[in-house]
DNA sequence: TTCCTTGCTGACCGGTTGGTCATTAATTAT
DNA sequence: ATAATTAATGACCAACCGGTCAGCAAGGAA
């Protein structure tokens, strides 16, 4: 009985290539990380990435596309089933996700698109359009909502959905910088919250 | 009348060449920047650059740790003077250092920190000492000293003095990403230190 | 004017790495 | 079995770029 030295398993092997490559540009960024390191990490031979990938750029725009935001398409959707308060669901399902973000790949992909984003203005755009813009505006209807309930008074927030983002931001590029030095960022989105909520609140 | 091929300005030629390193690398992050290039900027041949710098990361170091804060010195000399108020020093100064960080160099830094600071935990940590921990010292400092006053009330903010920074990040890395995207950054630093001041005066 | 010091140049080298391709072998069809 | 197909390999190439250094010329001294 001999085991066959490879095994062919075209479906799997892309997205295989681009968990490595994940890891490796999050290791070392984009421009230190060598092809053959990724293929390495991915049980493959560098020749074969090039068969699936044309290029190493294009190894990247598959890694920035795959790292997609499931997890807010599930926050915007219990936003807008309207079930909550506005209250409630800020210390809720907005406080748990605040929370979560830090420890997702989302820093990684920032981290990425700060270092290479200037080659690739599609990327940016695709990123903007899809996380970024849809978030906001989630959170913009969100405040206008609470505000027509009565429940929220108009406030500068309401322009500036980017007041809730700002201290999971902070908290991303903190991590990013600073893995060693603590910082109790659970309890800093919820001191923003708490801020924010006293400040709207009728 | 024949003008010199060059001329010898043995004092002027390492700043100059660190300003146009600090440009390429802004522009193209350090790792797609050129030593050649760098020298064509700076008007000199690449031979001069390697003999005021040892390394390309002799010349990464130099960047860094010539962008250095003296306007955060300033700031900090005006709150250590205590002629304010705590509500006037924050509606004064501080708002108008906020408001001014996302023009400044500092973006760069912490682009190439992102990017390089792995393989350089003494520049993070230089920068963390001079910088960061510097500033959040200040305000916790400033923080306690409205309490003692009887200004503010103990409340998150004391131990959290990021809750100051969160907006100024968001906004450097808003202008890194994008660019094009027009945010309104002073109303936002506006809005987070009227909500902590709301939060916090007694 | 001549000589000396040294700031400065630019051609060159060698290691690194993105990308290619002829070959091999796992799998499927006959 | 055997042939046909193609996933996968890995040796190889060529360009690019960090770093070197022998020599040139600017500026000062005598």
């Amino acid at each position: 009985m001999k085991t066959p030295r490879y095994r062919r398993r075209k479906e799997d092997r892309p997205k295989e290539i681009v968990a490595a490559a994940f890891a490796e540009f999050a290791e070392h960024g984009y421009a230190a990380t060598k092809v053959e390191d990724v293929a390495a990490r991915a049980g493959v031979s560098k020749g074969l990435t090039y068969l699936y990938f044309k290029t190493k750029e294009d190894l990247f725009r598959a890694v920035i596309r795959n790292v997609v935001g499931e997890r807010l398409d599930a926050l915007i959707d219990v936003v807008e089933q309207e079930q909550l308060s506005g209250e409630a669901f800020l210390r809720g399902p907005m406080l748990d996700f605040m929370k979560r973000v830090p420890d997702s790949p989302i820093p990684v992909v920032i981290q990425l698109l700060l270092a290479e984003g200037g080659r690739h203005p599609d990327l940016v755009k695709y990123y903007f359009d899809n996380i970024v813009a849809k978030g906001l505006q989630a959170i913009r209807r969100f405040v206008a909502r609470g505000v027509a309930r009565g429940e929220f008074r108009v406030t500068a927030v309401n322009e500036l959905p980017q007041l809730f983002l700002a201290p999971v931001v902070l908290a991303m590029i903190w991590r990013l910088l600073f893995p060693e030095r603590t910082l109790d960022t659970d309890k800093l989105m919820e001191a923003q919250l708490e801020m924010i909520l006293a400040w709207i609140k009728v």
